[in-house]
DNA sequence: TATGAATGAGGGTTCATTCAT
DNA sequence: TATGAATGAACCCTCATTCAT
């Protein structure tokens, strides 16, 4: 389980990675000081060291995993394939994220309630860095989203996928995606990249014009 | 906030309805005993007239919700409809059932590690009736995913649907179907029976043969 | 009533004696984390740094307790005095130990319902430590039982007392003993020591060949 | 378990002997008003028209414990046997009480630390009735004690009994007996007359002029 | 009488967080 | 950096008790 052995330093990374795996685990409010700090062979104390509190340290994770997956969208976004190719690799690059990086499921499922509780949320008041923080968060997830609507809004406009109401098809898109996050076991009869491929053929079969 | 006049005794069902409210807003481990019971104006101590505990108060939840959607989805899948007019049936029943019934949504996504923790599970060692209701509400929510299995398997056989790996179109059919709890919001641009609509014509383009 | 004055640390050992007290005061079900806490300038969630949880806590008073009067009283019972010697040592040792260390006092009297009551037993299911250990003192507390059988037995068959029912006559002796525990006050008319001459004298005498 | 059939009504008299019975299995802290409700297939809150309050129906046990034994135990010591015999049939009447009546072993060991916690004696303040009894029960059993005490004194004067320290020769008597209480089991290998035989020998016995 | 509903008080326990070492 | 000790706040749950029916 402890990822580091007990007479080694660790770093920001490694807490990152502890707490990312630990997060996808058991959930924010399942998610412990205690827990991530075990994972490293730390004291949760001593967690406190490389990161303000639990809001702070979750919410980098939070930022790791929305930057490493942007990291890989942006690129096919910005570049001149096609719609339906570029769909396609955004659609694969997504899903085998989610599958191979356990940041990226906490990053994307971050907007459920039960991550973002009424009750979590207020505590922003206190520390004003971590708001701005999360601001910033939610604006680059809404950047995620917009990545994937412009690619869709593009193939309509150039014919190549039938009229859809975009925004609905992103959430169908995104929900479905999210939902791999969860159901995914490793020791399962498809790999991510199987799981990818057949997913960006449902969709991109959604898409065939009439 | 409050559902109920302070003047008022409540019933199960009142505390039902709160808490499911409640579940579907902060999620599991975030949702308190005290949350729910001001949300029909009892003490929290009051709640245990009513349910032995809190995992049985939420499981109770889990079941309604269940039950409601199934209870939805059931006659649709064993009518004798053609298999393209059933899924699209069923599409819109739970679509609007998680748009309008917050227990449906709780019992969705109770699935995701969020919301049934690691942590929380192993408690069914201490109340056997508890875990044993667990098994079976987790049995009816398997039974409904094979529903869809099966009208998608009929319309693939009847040659009506495409052939398509069934199990990944249903997991990527009802990710997309859970999100929807997620970010609906009744005040939006669409509301329910649109957004049911919008997404049973996507996943039938999907389908259709070639 | 602190034992501490308010700017020190405190170590198992002074919540061990603290809660002995506490427990020989009050009982098993009347002590509370809070009093033992109290007791030692702590705060009750404090405690649980130095023991899992109040079972491990108690449970560690009783190990005390049954350790302290076995070092006490197994020395003499394997030593080479003979028997009406040996018991007259054994019985001082015992009372004395119950008005000196108020641990010893919650060892003996755990048998008691009150202690022990049948709702906290079941509880060892959830702790298998605490389970294991309870089963261990139980053990010690009959070999300390068994050490009075034996010095009485074998002053029966070398002639030196008459013979009685052993059972019960340990029995007898150890109620006597445990009793003190009770009505014992520091301030009364006997002490320990005198008391404990008095009851050696009765029971010898009750040994007495005819 | 339950004493009365849930069709007939119950009086004062059934719900003493289930809180009796409540009381030696469970303790005073441990003895909830459910428990004694349901043992007499009543709700808790029935208990209240029987009785002010727990504490009133608790010394009602122990109010009819110590008549009940003093019932037993006067006669006796107002005979004109002589002190040995008296003694015989007392310690006789004492141990088969408490082998053989529930609330005379609460009524003896309430003494007992775990029984009268100090938490519970300031409730004396609110109930000033309670108080009293409480203070008359304690008389009774101060009363119980001189009784034994009266007739050993009785027997050193007349040159049957040798001398020994009166006071503490009862309470060593009295805590023996009491322990009774507390290791008895119904399916033992002596039964209770057994029992007392054996101890009576024993302390007459003890009692034996040089 | 009897009870279902309700509650205030309190108890055990967890957890994020602080601080001296 | 790292941690052991400590704590306040909060949570789940129990219980004696009250009251309307």
């Amino acid at each position: 389980m402890a990822r580091k052995p007990a007479d080694q330093s660790v770093n920001k990374e490694d807490i990152l990675l502890a707490a990312a795996d630990v997060l996808q685990r058991n959930g924010y409010e399942s998610t412990t000081m205690k827990d991530i700090a075990a994972e490293v062979n730390l004291t949760a104390a001593s967690l406190y060291h490389h990161f303000r509190n639990k809001d702070a340290l979750l919410l980098a994770v939070l930022e790791a995993g929305i930057e490493h997956i942007l990291s890989q969208i942006e690129p096919i976004a910005v570049s001149s394939y096609p719609p339906d190719h570029k769909l396609r690799l955004m659609i694969h690059a997504h899903v085998t994220g989610l599958t191979n990086n356990t940041a990226v499921g906490a990053a994307m499922v971050f907007e459920i309630k039960s991550l973002v509780s009424v009750k979590t949320a207020p505590d922003d008041g206190r520390d004003p860095e971590v708001a701005e923080r999360r601001r910033a968060f939610i604006a680059r997830r809404d950047q995620f989203e917009r990545l994937f609507r412009a690619v869709i809004q593009e193939g309509i406009e150039r014919g190549l996928f039938c009229p859809v109401d975009v925004p609905i098809f992103v959430k169908t898109l995104l929900g479905a995606h999210n939902w791999v996050g969860v159901w995914y076991r490793p020791d399962g009869r498809l790999n991510g990249d199987e799981i990818a491929d057949r997913m960006a053929d449902t969709f991109l079969r959604a898409l065939q014009p009439a």
